[in-house]
DNA sequence: GATGAATGAGGGTTCATTCAT
DNA sequence: AATGAATGAACCCTCATTCAT
């Protein structure tokens, strides 16, 4: 449920007042404006007209555009985090429901999981966005390290070890092998997509992450 | 190839073909800003007068900033594809030196020798600013598409081939897995030095290329 | 006229916070901004930062920027008179230690009080700013008219009749000649010093002042 | 299209090309707005409009506000000297027709002709802007250091000089006295006129000049 | 009465681009 | 072909001022 909406909505019949509201809807027109367009193409009027506030409550708020760029930068960080922090059941990989996989199908599963969440289409942008400008923009690096979500790996961690245990496979230590799969099938993804540029047809992350289950089974095989 | 002399003599007699040099010194001085501060931060004037010649004369051989851009960003990619070609001492990765290493020496070599490549400074800017571009610039998707220099990947391929052939390790498609390493190691080292923009230390490149190779060498034992 | 603080009653007979501190505050701050700045450059903004109040406490209690500009204006000069007053014991032209003086002795000594008034460094922002504004603001002209303080010159007038009276110098008009020499001073100190923006040497003080004493005791002689 | 080209923008007669005409079109308009409005106010919009060009052509020729204004400045004191030099028989202080005057009537009249051409308007305009942002603009101070114009001085000591010559006076250094006269008939003049803002009358002139011609005259009685 | 939030207008400056020479 | 001069549309940012609490 988003209670953003909520209270962004009920701000429309309300002319005036402290609205704390107003500064999130800056930060989500930032966001939109900012992925769309990059930062220096990005202008501050239309972040301002797309937030529905004047141009002078967005220096009110946020200073300059560079700190408006990174407080959106790191907002849409974090939505992006929570969202799938807060999305558990699409990326069930250590659940029962691959409990029964052999190790080769839950690491192929868990690869177009990272596919998905990955190359959507907000992420991406994000991603070249925090490319494009962390030359420029050095409070940039915090978000350019934590390219892909923490989470991810350490899910993939927990099915490797979850399968070492079993004794299907050997993973002694499975946190470095989750960033290692992480990291292939993450650079073939973006690769092939031109970084989110294009959508990947289903053979085509079949092509990156069967080969890549099928290296690490071998791997880290008994 | 004609002189400056010729050149410079043709003011009247006939059309004078279009004059090489500055073409040629006005796209070095495109890449150098183009690298330095991306597509919208670039100035025309400051390409101009990096190139020592008059703004108008940028737009006679260009046309306008996004094909002085397309053409900058093409004649860097062909450059360093170039210095590529013309240095292959510098990773003699399948040369005699690397001969008697054995498989796991010989891939850790060659992903040290894949991240000095795409870590160096110049393709660096170019990878993010292609990065950064590429969704807007629909032409950067071959440059995009090509991040890594095919020659690594194809060199590999026979690193890979020359140890399946010496019986050490079983690679039986050595052009996919050379992909899959490489894809590895570049993912990890860009992440690790924020795509290019801190440089990698010795420990940390070893402790990207040694698990690599280890993941691979004990993927492919026989 | 809203300037009365007796306004500031209550509206209901409720004694709620009175603030003429406040209003004394924003006067003061005022008058820096307004003196370092000048008038346009000067931001209500920075003043009420620099008051301690808010924007709207400015507005609340003056108006408009005009209004506080003005009666910066007019405070300032009043205090500058207030301190003049005040301290008289530093301008002792007319008292005991300069009745030994020979006429010519106490004019350069005049001289040099006046050029030390006029060219504090506060008295001369002041200066400049009503020379500044004076042409947009007709309110500004008694402050402009008021450029040296009167009690300068009534003060040198009894000086001046003071050597009358004793029979060394011949002034049928005391106040017209003060008034000349006063002028005389102020206005080679302020070419000098450029309006105060530089502070005036010892001999150059003298420079001016000497021959300024010399002239009136020569045109006064008996 | 040939009419668009005629139709683009009446040039007035000359139609395109290298115009050194503009930058002085534009410190003609810099000059006018400036001393209308003064630095702050005055809008580099309004200057390039008044001068029939494009903003941006101001910035171009001047590079920024700042400059454009101290040129302006620079040139406006030049028009104002040359102006002077150029029309010597309006001020015919030492010619024949004040030869035959005695040295009052002469300093009477020479007061008169200072007076003129200090309160001129430009003049007064270029006056106050100048002391009023000599703090902010040390480029300034040369210009006001030149507050009045040097040949005005130079006329009068040699005016003193012919009538000490002619033995009706004694001025032993008759370039100091010149500045005393000067300086005493400004410093009248700009306090009574409010620094330019109001036109004298002649009897407020009469006023200032006769009694500093009886006084110098006095001073300097043989 | 005092405040924080908000505003519309305008500030100086830079941009990619074109014209006439 | 190459240039210097010129342009108009933005750009980021600041201002004096007002509204609702």
């Amino acid at each position: 449920m988003r209670t953003d909406n909520a209270v962004r909505r009920g701000t429309r019949g309300r002319p005036h007042g402290p609205q704390p509201a107003k500064r999130q809807a800056i930060l989500d027109a930032a966001v939109t404006v900012f992925l769309r367009e990059g930062y220096q193409r990005a202008g501050v009027d239309v972040i301002a007209a797309a937030a529905g506030v004047s141009k002078q409550t967005v220096y009110n708020h946020f200073g300059d555009k560079e700190r408006l760029f990174l407080a959106a930068v790191e907002g849409e960080r974090q939505r992006v985090a929570d969202d799938f922090a807060a999305h558990p059941h699409e990326a069930p990989d250590a659940s029962e429901a691959t409990d029964d996989l052999d190790a080769a199908a839950a690491l192929t599963a868990h690869g177009h999981r990272v596919l998905r969440v990955l190359l959507d289409e907000r992420a991406s942008a994000l991603r070249r966005l925090v490319i494009a400008e962390v030359a420029r923009h050095p409070s940039l690096r915090p978000a350019c390290a934590d390219g892909e979500p923490r989470q991810l790996v350490d899910r993939l961690a927990a099915l490797l070890r979850h399968h070492h245990e079993r004794g299907e496979l050997d993973v002694p230590d499975p946190a470095s092998a989750a960033g290692q799969f992480t990291a292939l099938v993450v650079q073939q993804g973006l690769h092939r997509s031109m970084y989110g540029t294009r959508a990947l047809t289903e053979p085509e992350a079949e092509a990156i992450c069967a080969p890549a289950a099928d290296l690490f089974v071998r791997a880290h095989r008994r």
